[in-house]
DNA sequence: GAGTGGTCTAGACCACCAT
DNA sequence: TGGTGGTCTAGACCACTCG
C-alpha cells in the first residue's frame, strides 16, 4: 500500500477531504498547511475493519522501505504524525511499535526515531510463518512429499514438549520439503492425537498441514524455537542426497494455540547454504543463546 | 522480585496499607476483599525509578515462574490485574506485553490470557546481551583472548554493513571467546573507526568490550541478527581446536546505537554442541528465514 | 528552555468467546 | 448475554537530549 487515499474512510464526524490516513509518503517536506483548530475527535470505529494503528504502521512501513526518509533519517514527531494521520498519539505510538518491533526504526527518548535500514535493505518482514506461506512469500513454489505418516507412543521428549504423558498416543510425520524442486528440509514433526488425527486424515500430497489446520480451527499463535547444529542421519543424507554424517542447520520447534496447548513438535534440518535464520533484537527481548542444546 | 511489600510506595493521594504492588503471588484463590469505593486515582510519579509496569511485569512474571498459576492456568482479567495493583488497565496491558514478548503468556481476544510454559521451564529471558553478560548470567566464567586488533579498510560487504564508503578505515578484532577455560567461538568484529579507535586502546585482556563501550558513551541498542552454518577456516580451527572445514553454528550481527549508527559488524562462529540459539515467535513477528544466506 | 519520547490515567466502544 | 481483550481518544506530567 502506498501513501493516501487508497483507504476507504472510516471514521465519522471527520471532515478531511477523502481518504482516511494522511500522506506521509510525500510528506518529507512539509509542515506548513495552516491547521484549522480541529472540532475534539471522537474514536473512530473500526468495524470489523484493518485497526487504524495498523494502516498507519503500513503506511509508514511503504514510505520508509520507499525510501522517503533516507537511511539514519529521523521520523516526525509522534504529535506531528498524529496530526497528519488525524489519529490520537496513542494510536501513533501503536504503529510505531510495529516498527520498532520489525527492526524499521530505532526509539529513544529526547530525539527523533531514527530510520534504521535503507531503500535496498530487505525489510525482514517476519512472522510466525510455516514452509509453504514463507516460500510462497519470495515467490517460489514450496513442494514436497510426505514420507511417513505414523501413528506411536511419546517418548520422553515429546511428552515433555507438547505437555502430554509419556505413552500417550501421537501421530508422526515425516517429510522431505523443496524448493522450486531442490530438496532443502527434513520435517519431522508429532502431533498430539487429537490434532494428528486431522492430519492423518488429509491426503498425502497436502502441500501446507498448517494450512489445512486451521480450516479445522487449529491455529499456531506463539512458536518458541531452537536453532543449533545436528549430523544427517541415514534418512536424511537420502532425501536430502548428502553425506551421512554432515552438518545440517537444525531448527527445533513447538507451535501451540491460543489457549496455550502444544499442538506441534518439530524438528526440521536444512542442507547448508539454502536458508538462513534471521532475527532483530532490542534492549528488550529478542534472541537467546542456550548452552548445551 | 517476589510478592508484595517490597517496594517502595511510590504513589501519592493512595491509601493502600504499604507496598506499592498488591500481592498477586498469593492471589489465585483471592477475587474476595470487598473493594470500597476507591477515590479516583491520579497519574503516580515514577520520578526516576523503575517504571510501574515493569514492576507489574516482574511480579506477574515471578509469580508465574513460580507456579502460582500452573501452565495452562488462566490469568485474572486484566481489570482484576488494575485493582489488585492499584494501577489504570493501561499499565497492566503494557506489563501484559512485555511478557506476551517473552512467550510466557498468550494473549486472545475474548478469553483471558494463558500461561504458556510452566513452573520447571526454563524461562527464556532474552535479551540484547553481550557474550559476557550472557555466561556471567549463567553462573559461567566467560573468558577468551583478543587475538589481533588491525587497522585496515572497510572491504564492499563491511561498508554496506557499516553504512560507511568502501575504504574508509576500519578496525577488525579477532578474539576467541571461551566458557571454563574452553574455547567456545571465535569472533570476528568490524568496528569503523571512531568505535574502533576506541577499542584499539583498551587493554589486550578486556573481557567486554561493549562493557567497556558503553561507558564512553557508545551504546548497543538495536542488533540484526542472521544465523546459519559456515565451514571452519584454518584460524577458527586452530582456535578452536576442530578440523578445518568441519561445519560451524554462525552468527553474523550488526548492532546499532540509538542514533541507528551502525557501531560493530561481527561474525561468530561457535563450535557445534556448544550453544543453541532460541527464540519466541508469535503470530506477529520474531524470527525470519532468508533465501542464500 | 524547547522539543520529544516514555509513562500513566480515565473512559469509551467494539469484536470475540463462552454460556 | 456477559465477560474479556483489542482499539482509540484525550490529557497530563516526566526524563532525556540538544542548542
Amino acid at each position: 500500500m502506498g501513501g493516501s487515499g487508497d483507504r476507504v474512510e472510516r471514521g465519522r464526524r471527520r471532515s478531511r477531504p477523502h481518504g482516511s490516513l494522511g500522506p506521509v509518503n510525500e510528506a518529507p517536506q512539509a509542515a506548513d498547511a495552516p491547521r484549522e483548530p480541529q472540532e475534539p475527535r471522537t474514536p473512530r470505529r473500526t468495524s470489523g475493519r484493518t485497526p487504524l494503528y495498523l494502516e498507519v504502521a503500513e503506511d509508514l512501513r511503504g514510505a520508509i522501505t520507499a525510501g522517503a526518509y533516507g537511511s539514519g533519517a529521523r521520523l516526525p514527531a509522534e504529535d506531528e504524525l498524529a496530526r497528519r494521520y488525524a489519529v490520537s498519539r496513542g494510536t501513533v505510538r501503536q504503529a510505531l511499535a510495529a516498527l520498532r518491533t520489525d527492526g524499521l526504526i530505532t526509539s529513544r527518548r529526547g530525539i527523533r526515531r531514527v530510520v534504521l535500514g535503507g531503500p535496498g535493505e530487505e525489510n525482514a518482514a517476519t512472522e510466525l510463518r510455516s514452509f509453504t506461506r514463507w516460500a510462497r512469500s519470495l515467490g517460489q513454489e514450496p513442494g514436497g512429499r510426505t514420507v511417513s505418516v505414523d501413528p506411536g507412543t511419546a517418548d520422553g521428549e515429546e511428552a515433555e514438549q507438547l505437555r502430554i504423558a509419556a505413552g500417550d498416543p501421537v501421530y508422526r510425520v515425516l517429510r522431505l520439503r523443496t524448493l522450486a524442486g531442490e530438496p532443502v528440509m527434513v520435517e519431522r514433526t508429532t502431533y498430539p492425537r487429537a490434532v494428528g488425527a486431522l492430519v492423518a486424515g488429509m491426503p498425502p500430497d497436502t502441500v501446507s498441514y498448517s494450512e489445512q489446520l486451521a480450516r479445522h480451527g487449529v491455529l499456531f499463535t506463539d512458536a518458541h524455537h531452537t536453532i543449533d547444529i545436528a549430523p544427517a542421519d541415514a534418512d536424511d543424507a537420502r532425501l536430502l542426497g548428502c553425506r551421512a554424517g554432515e552438518a545440517l542447520l537444525r531448527e527445533r520447534r513447538r507451535s501451540t494455540d491460543p489457549a496455550g496447548t502444544p499442538v506441534e513438535w518439530s524438528q526440521d534440518r536444512y542442507l547448508p547454504g539454502t536458508v538462513a535464520f534471521t532475527a532483530h533484537s532490542t534492549a528488550a527481548s529478542a534472541l537467546g543463546r542456550r548452552l548445551r542444546p
